[in-house]
DNA sequence: GTTTTTCTGTGAGGTGCTTCACAAACCTGT
DNA sequence: ACAGGTTTGTGAAGCACCTCACAGAAAAAC
């Protein structure tokens, strides 16, 4: 059973989709499981770099540590979704720290084992700059807005794009975040304060803009998000 | 003559070195040459990205622009170097603009010639992998940067790592910065403005740690930026 | 050599965001 | 059910940085 949603879950991955089952046989072969509670580190920024990981179960968070503890979120990796590839790739150490926002499961495959399969796999390597292509996209993006836009805005789009990723219509009306993100977490993953963040909510909230609950949001109106975004990017 | 000169840019730069003569022949019967004026634009974000691109002589600055004006230099493209590869591999659009610096040729390598090759080449597509990753690398940092470390800290980080690339020894002492970079390009790299920059550079150079000329900035103390950056990121 | 453009230097004034400080609401474990 | 942690809401004070506004210097253009 296990080994069927291993399966599943690497054939329908971004980075090993289109792979024909023998080589997904090969490469589920090299795999161990790890388990990580809630808060669990995975790795730290510093470790070498010597695996891949792909998330079975729960959701870990790419962060970065500055010496006095202030903490940018990076990014944020779903079930199904692969990291860890950059510091594997190049053989350097690892940037940033991984941790578990819940109880998770990852897939470790080791370097040893992923190199020279990659080397001899041709359309995995496509696969795999696919994926090198869009962090450098995303992490491009997030220099741009951060030297553009205001909070305002930077909040709107984060708020958009997370509807986006894991949006739920609510039978009520509105789109909610189905993703349990504290403010303290949506203000890491902006580079600002938590109160920053807090303030700006509740004047979309007086708005009518957005309801707010304990770790969540829901969008009521999205087109007043999306203006103040494009009203944001023209200064 | 020209020929000599371009294979031997293949050969020694990071992207290409390695391959065997045969293949660099093979990749320089795609490429032809293209010459830009200073300030010339090559491409602009949003262009379709279907080559890929060296500088043979010249530098290349890509920077992206917010719709009201204001520009953030997020990399620049020395001799020897290769750039457009993202759009060129996944197929998007290029998402910032290329302008050159001073009069500058580039080598061009469309997609068609330049994909098939790739799937035909593992070792290639690990140098791909490998220039990918150093990209992520880069701007992860200044997405780190942006958020933790205070101006004084950005400017003295960038201030070292140019003198780390670009510096000369000086016969009288200290490291100039072999570049001619007004002090607006270097708030367009930091994402701050030109007036902060200036500021902060003559409080150092009061110090007695830098010197100023029109384009040029000497380093006479880089013990000195060395503690500023430490302390900064200690808040 | 004179004009024009680019670059530098500097002050005054405004403000967006941070930090600090605290209260209330909410969830969790035992 | 109560205690202790976590998340939210809010105000006040401060400051790092931005914008605006010039003036002079240096280079480029003519």
């Amino acid at each position: 059973m296990v080994v069927r949603d291993k399966k599943a879950l690497l054939s329908n991955s971004e980075l090993l989709s289109g792979l024909d089952e023998a080589m997904l046989d090969r490469l589920l072969s090299m795999t161990v499981t790890r388990r990580l509670d809630k808060n669990e580190t995975l790795f730290v920024k510093g470790d070498p770099g010597d695996s891949l990981f792909g998330v079975q179960e729960g959701k870990i968070k790419i962060v970065t540590t500055s010496p006095n503890g202030k903490e940018v979120t990076l990014n944020i990796i779903e079930e199904g979704q692969f990291f860890g590839e950059i510091a594997l790739l190049d053989g350097m150490d690892r940037t940033a720290d991984a941790i578990a926002m819940e109880k998770t499961e990852v897939l470790v495959i080791q370097r040893r084992d992923f190199i020279p399969f990659l080397e001899k796999h041709p359309k995995l390597c496509i696969q795999v700059m696919q994926l090198l292509c869009h962090r450098v996209r995303l992490t491009s993006e997030m220099v741009e807005d951060a030297a553009f836009l205001p909070l305002d805005g930077r909040l709107a789009k984060r708020l958009l794009n997370l509807a986006d990723l894991y949006g739920q219509e609510q039978p009520g009306g509105g789109v909610l975040i189905g993703l349990n993100l504290p403010q303290q977490e949506l203000a890491r993953m902006m580079g600002t304060s938590r109160e920053s963040v807090n303030k700006q909510l509740q004047i979309w909230r007086n708005q009518g803009w957005i309801e707010l609950a304990r770790g969540k949001v829901t969008i009521l109106n999205e087109q007043a998000l999306q203006y103040v975004l494009e009203a944001a990017e023209f200064d």
